[in-house]
DNA sequence: CTTATACTACGACAAAGGTCGTACCACTGC
DNA sequence: GCAGTGGTACGACCTTTGTCGTAGTATAAG
């Protein structure tokens, strides 16, 4: 059992890429989030002020003034959201036939980095120690 | 080296849903389908000719006469399409940090049906005997 | 106080997908 | 041939996200 998220999950690539920066510099302004993620996009200020706008609107984040801007911090944990956004692509992927699935899943992991296959492993491993430990 | 795919991705549920069961199926008409997915989902008999409409359209299905209706069937590989939207939904997942990654996205398989737990562990052995073996 | 500068607010547009509704076409039975 | 039934074509609308542009606001410099 476990009660729906409080949050609305930053639903694709741009939101998301904001967000996390923000987790990882903990709090910023648009400035500088526009300097890490909007120019080396090529996009304009304003179009990183929207976005960032929209997260607050989805309530992932929150600011408070500072001089004449804003500075923006998460709101939410990253473990929380990576943990959906986990779910909801895994759901997507299984679907009817989840066995063939885990198979195409690996293949790509191993194509986007044949390391990773280790990872995974070591992964599942851990996982399975956390569950027989608690 | 890979050159891209001949085929625009059935990007979101519904049409990857009428996709699959196409591949399920083997050929269809638009009537089967929306019995097989519409119907369920309470959707009106255009909505789902609609999608295959548009799965027509980016080059995905492709059809014949059949009496006064049409029958569609698949022109994609529905491995081809699964690794692509794997490979997709991959390497959204995995950022910056692939390990930490690669942790949520076990710790979501598990979430979705625990049973996975080995068939990921099995398909991480499959996927290395089939490297080493070739 | 005035002006330049940086920042915010927000409207606008495009593309995708989901969802319908309507209008039109083809076959079937009389 | 003509009506009825079922199928197709396609335009329309809504929502989400990416993307800008413009206009207004606050701050800092003189």
């Amino acid at each position: 059992m476990e009660s729906e998220p409080p949050f609305r999950l930053p639903s694709d690539e741009l939101e998301y890429a904001v967000l996390s920066e923000l987790w990882h510099l903990g709090s910023a302004s648009v400035r500088q989030l526009h300097e890490r993620l909007g120019v080396p996009e090529g996009l304009v200020y304003t179009t990183t002020a929207k976005v960032v706008d929209r997260l607050r609107e989805k309530g992932l984040i929150r600011r408070r003034r500072k001089g004449n801007a804003f500075l923006y911090q998460p709101r939410v944990a990253r473990e929380a959201v990576e943990s959906a956004r986990a779910r909801n692509l895994v759901t997507r992927l299984l679907g009817p036939a989840p066995r063939t699935a885990v198979a195409t899943l690996v293949e790509a992991v191993d194509a986007v980095d044949p390391d990773l296959l280790d990872a995974l492993e070591q992964a599942v491993a851990a996982r399975r120690r956390f569950k027989h430990g608690t």
